[in-house]
DNA sequence: CTGAAAGCGCTTACAG
DNA sequence: CTGAAAGCGCTTACAG
């Protein structure tokens, strides 16, 4: 493989000539330049990241931080994940894979062994231990999450307040005065995911203010037992229309849908668009698109990395309203027994 | 951050000394060893893997060449992203995105910038366009995928034609005479994803020699058409039993059971653990750990970046059997008209 | 406008 | 058993 220095000789010119050219800064005369060029195409050149990044102590690289939580819902964090590593190399960095069992220890490694130019956390907790090991470490930190108190890190999430006042708004728009809430398990509140602290919250005090009546119950996202929860919560039905935030509950809910008094159009969900796109689930929900919000924290990222002393961003982005599918809610209607 | 060189000067040893008890390697005096060990902690060192990169040109770092086929299934692909990135790092190596949109480009790149020591590609086609550009650059990589004639390249994968036969065995095992395979959109096959490509073929040489009549009907991941095109298919019924290739397709049927004369236990599947994991899915089916045969490429491929002269291997895993959960299938009896 | 030199933080022969 | 030196492939002041 080519080095600066054989794309030098061939040109005949120094080493520091041919990084001119390839980096900009410097003037090169054109003649000299095209020489370099020439030189560069001939040899098939491409420089040597690792030896750049020596040098310039840039890798380049951003970590991503993926925990392997098991009351996660996969299919929306692999979005996310191919949506970072696009919009990251669309910046010209790349994505390196960190699994972090341990947090903290994670976090410092990584920066001692200078891998990285700044880290990705998703899913962030309020009191997230990690954000304690970013301060240790000083290193660049972009959260996909919104803690409720200033962290000293940049932010960016989907707003899960908005969303959960639009979705309460939205039943209540259709008459109803009993509402449920259709929950993630408990331990996820009690983690305190920010994203599920703050849509619960915002459908309290939605509902409050509206004067409804608000139930809760918190689903496993185990299928098997998130249906036989489903079945029970949605045969009794002591309320008018529901409101789900779990992907894998509301994902079972077209087959459970023959069997509740509450009818389609009452049901209301933030679910990820990734799920949408995979079932057809009919009912009218919220979410935004996971690649804008992954292109925010990559550039946000990018910018703290080149500016460290830049005032602390926390960005906000509005959920979108996705509809059923015509399909999937013509469907909805017959389930059941088309065959008795 | 503190340096070889800081650690040397506190140690009051050389360099090269401190690099031999990180390294192992030499014999250190037990005594030397102690006193640099004693500066590492108290320096909080660690080596700094860029530089390390370049004096060995081993980057410990692995490169996964990611697609974004509509195509395919996202949670499954998720699963393995994971998995892998956790067996490289059981084996001290890094996981790094590479996004290949324009296949060869990627491939060609990633080696010139000499960013990684091999390559992951997952989703290998039959005449894959990747491998071509794998061997001009001459970089170690391993397939997940098995194409049919020997590519040069070691190659892991589920045993898909295995899988297949014994699927249709099972069928017939039930006495039943006419199978219909349920498969991917015919796109997958064009492409000849040799998952796809080698289970179709199992299925039919294995309905010939058992004498049973096979048709084929291909299904689209997209579930809005996925379920309109089986409510089609499964209401006409011209089998006795189907057998499931096309994850996005086998998820739907829950939902469609009631509809169809095809009773629960004719139908079998082959899909990914994470789709069963996610979704009570009431069928008979075949997979394998993810993590195992994730585990089984990165192992493979850092055999081979260590020794690029071993013979070329092919490792088909076996399928495992899956059963549909208690309270999957118990539902699948009540789908339908709990409340006429 | 261009080149020679030093340096980024390691490892690896090679002396001693 | 340990140290001094060269080198991995770049970039970046600094001369000229």
């Amino acid at each position: 493989m080519a080095t600066i220095g054989d794309v030098a000789k061939l040109a005949g010119v120094a080493k520091s000539t041919v990084s001119a050219v390839i980096n900009g800064g410097k003037y090169v005369r054109p003649e000299t330049r095209d020489r370099v060029i020439q030189a560069i195409v001939e040899l098939d050149f491409t420089v040597n990241r690792g030896a750049r990044a020596l040098a310039t102590s840039k890798t380049l690289t951003l970590g991503l931080l993926v925990q392997f939580n098991e009351a996660e819902f996969a299919p929306a964090m692999n979005t996310y994940v191919v949506a970072l590593s696009d919009a990251a190399h669309k910046n010209n960095y790349r994505i390196l894979l960190l699994p972090d069992r341990d947090d903290t220890a994670a976090i410092r490694q990584v920066k001692a062994e200078r891998v990285v130019d700044g880290l990705i956390l998703m899913n962030v907790l309020e009191d997230d231990p990690r954000i304690d090991a970013l301060h240790a470490t000083k290193i660049p930190a972009v959260l996909l999450g919104m803690p409720s108190e200033d962290t000293g890190f940049d932010a960016v999430d989907l707003n899960f307040s908005g969303a959960a006042k639009a979705l309460v708004e939205r039943v209540e728009s259709m008459g109803v005065s009993r509402v449920a809430l259709i929950g993630w398990p408990e331990n996820v509140y009690e983690s305190k995911a920010t994203y599920a602290v703050l849509f619960r919250e915002s459908v309290r005090e939605t509902a409050q203010q509206l004067q409804l009546e608000l139930v809760e119950h918190y689903v496993s996202v185990n299928p098997a037992e998130a249906r036989s929860a489903l079945q029970e919560i949605f045969s009794r039905a002591d309320f008018d229309a529901a409101i789900f935030h779990n992907d894998a509950a509301v994902a079972m809910m077209p087959q459970l849908l023959s069997s509740t008094p509450i009818p389609r159009e009452n049901i209301v969900s933030l679910h990820s668009s990734e799920l949408a796109r995979m079932f057809a689930i009919p009912f009218f929900a919220v979410e935004s698109e996971p690649d804008v919000i992954a292109d925010s924290a990559v550039t946000t990222l990018i910018t703290r990395i080149e500016n460290r002393d830049k005032p602390i961003t926390r960005k906000l982005f509005a959920p979108e309203w996705i509809v059923g599918t015509e399909a999937a809610s013509s469907t909805a209607h017959r389930t059941g027994c088309a065959h008795p």
